[in-house]
DNA sequence: AATGAATGAGCCTTCATTCAT
DNA sequence: AATGAATGAAGGCTCATTCAT
């Protein structure tokens, strides 16, 4: 796979269109064509930057791989508290949102697209899932979580699972306030899936963080 | 929708050899062609029997939503003992498995399929989420699971996007043997999910059962 | 061509049915699937009674002829008054409309199917337009028509077409009441056609015979 | 319906191409697939320049009405004598002729192309129809031509009904001297029509003019 | 006579991609 | 860099017609 990274100002732009549609109506659906006319350039330009649909849908993927990591990278930097688990869960989900198109589409895109099912097996099942059990091993150094490996670790699956359910539960035309509320529930829903492995000294204020969303 | 149920000979058959065929290489790549092809019929037979692509995919869906609803129901019946529970658990994930290509490609045909977005939205979040939910609460009752209302609520949540979660991130080419190792993968991934609401004087029992996936 | 006529009480329905749809829809949008449908009998059945769509256009073909050059007969036979006129061309323009599919395919039709063709050109040009002749000139035998061979020759084309013109200009959903209207608007835009060649005696029963159109 | 004109060479070459095959074949049995053919080119490039068939369908009959405009203001501009009038009867009959399969297949289109029905009602029975009236009304003004206003109003009608009828009736495969004559006897019989609304004075000018085809 | 499932050629159309300019 | 016309394989689907029963 390409190195991520925006390579020009169009190259930017067309991925920023993509997504965009993508997250509309489904990638399933857009076609090179309707991201050039949308942007209002011709196929050719885009062809130009991309040697097909499949490498916009790498890219999108790079980045939000990239994204996911650095935020679960910074969670792990500041998991002092309570607040900020909840805050890092909070903006772990909008990423999720604003890239919402690939938790959908990735199980069909495999079958058409092997770099992103190799990529995928091993970058998120690896990189990520690194990433997320580290956050919770840190967290039962501080105390804040209990459970023994094994649990911890299904708890990371399960974890993934859950914010993948949740935005696939969304309608794609969701209105903003409809988003709010579902940020909500898809933080509640987690910490729900948390609950009983915060540890009992760390009950109280996880009680009341949760009360924000009730 | 129109009810399901095999109408014909024929109609089964094209039915079978397309759920097989979307299992092993993803709905998306399958056309209405390759189902015919494959079968060694005419394009029109098969246009005889389905109005089109859509109707196929809407029938299997009825089909596996069914099986589902068979299942919970059965597990209502017969949820006396952590045993068979742990039955039917491995029940369920083997008849999602035998449909796994629908999880994978829901979501991606919601944008193209109309029709099963509504049915999706009202039967399964609806009809199966309430089985689910009356399971559990069975449960409760029996004293085997504990936990207030909510509690129940998001592990009904969190129990259907684990098993779709699992069978996402199996390769659709997995062998028998393989696909045996899953299965256990999967019921143990559900039981650690269940296990924090477990009663006290059910553990034991419980994780003998779990002992059996070790 | 086969000889027209009714074979069996099937036979005449299939015709039934189809007039009507060809009518109400148009010949080109109208598979035999439609017809057999709209009358719940099996395609079997109807490609028992014909060998294809197009034996059926062509029998429709030929009971609109027949019926035509029976009222052109008739006309022939009592045209003694303006009024006994007036009422036989009354009478063909529902007939016409009766079969009005035809006028409106016949010419895409002749690029497929090439019996109608050939048969349009004897029988038509050749039997009907004889006996419009006969009628013009029994007309002017009884001094009600007046004008030389070529001019009689001249109306009797004109009023095939202007009858042509008129049935292709109604909306094929036109209502009863529509229709009513529209034939006596018909039978005045023909009698403007005649009436240069009544005779002056003839002129003043002709004007009232118009005014009842008025 | 989109505005008439050529919007590019290639544009330009499929609607000729079309029109003769339209012309030649019947518009009935000519396929995309067929001009894509007859002009060596992919079926793509038909479709990058006409979103389907109906589309140049539409814009063939744009072509016609406009030509047919055209014509009838000029005739409307230069009606100052029988001889003129003849002249753009025949260049009349001729533009017709160019796109015969118009009269032939209008009446079969209109329940494929509503579009289609829907001008034709408002450009064809509006636009052409008032400017023949104002033709005829200038010939009067002019003394050539006498008659009521509902008698030339039907006398428009009728020539309208006439020039389709003629050329209905003719073959397809007319040869090029098939086709003078038919032009010749087209106008004899245009001329038939009108001759009763000659003005006396006119008459001899006008018959002399008719002899030209005799 | 009748059924209705089956055939298969072929239609319309799309769309990822290429390429001359 | 960019244009946009062009390609062509392939997909979904129709429909007149056949045929075993």
């Amino acid at each position: 796979m390409r190195k991520s990274g925006s390579q020009s100002p169009t190259f930017d732009k067309i991925i920023e269109a993509s997504l965009q549609l993508f997250n509309q109506e489904g990638e399933r659906v857009i076609t090179t064509n309707h991201i050039a006319e949308r942007m209002n350039i011709s196929t050719g330009k885009l062809y130009y930057h991309f040697r097909n649909k499949e490498e916009i849908v790498n890219e999108l993927y790079q980045r939000y791989v990239k994204g996911m990591g650095e935020q679960l990278s910074a969670a792990i930097n500041h998991c002092n508290s309570i607040e900020a688990m909840v805050g890092a869960m909070e903006k772990t989900l909008r990423h999720i949102w604003s890239f919402r198109f690939l938790p959908q589409s990735l199980p069909s895109l495999f079958c058409v697209n092997p770099v992103l099912a190799e990529n995928h097996q091993q970058i998120s099942r690896g990189q990520l899932n690194n990433k997320l059990g580290q956050l919770f091993a840190r967290l039962r150094e501080q105390g804040m979580l209990q459970g023994d490996d094994s649990q911890l670790q299904h708890l990371v699956q399960h974890f993934q699972m859950v914010q993948t359910g949740w935005v696939t539960s969304i309608r794609n035309s969701a209105s903003a306030a409809e988003l709010e509320r579902m940020v909500e529930a898809g933080c509640r829903s987690l910490m729900y899936l948390l609950s009983p492995y915060v540890s009992p000294r760390f009950q109280q204020p996880f009680q009341r963080a949760c009360a924000r969303f009730a």
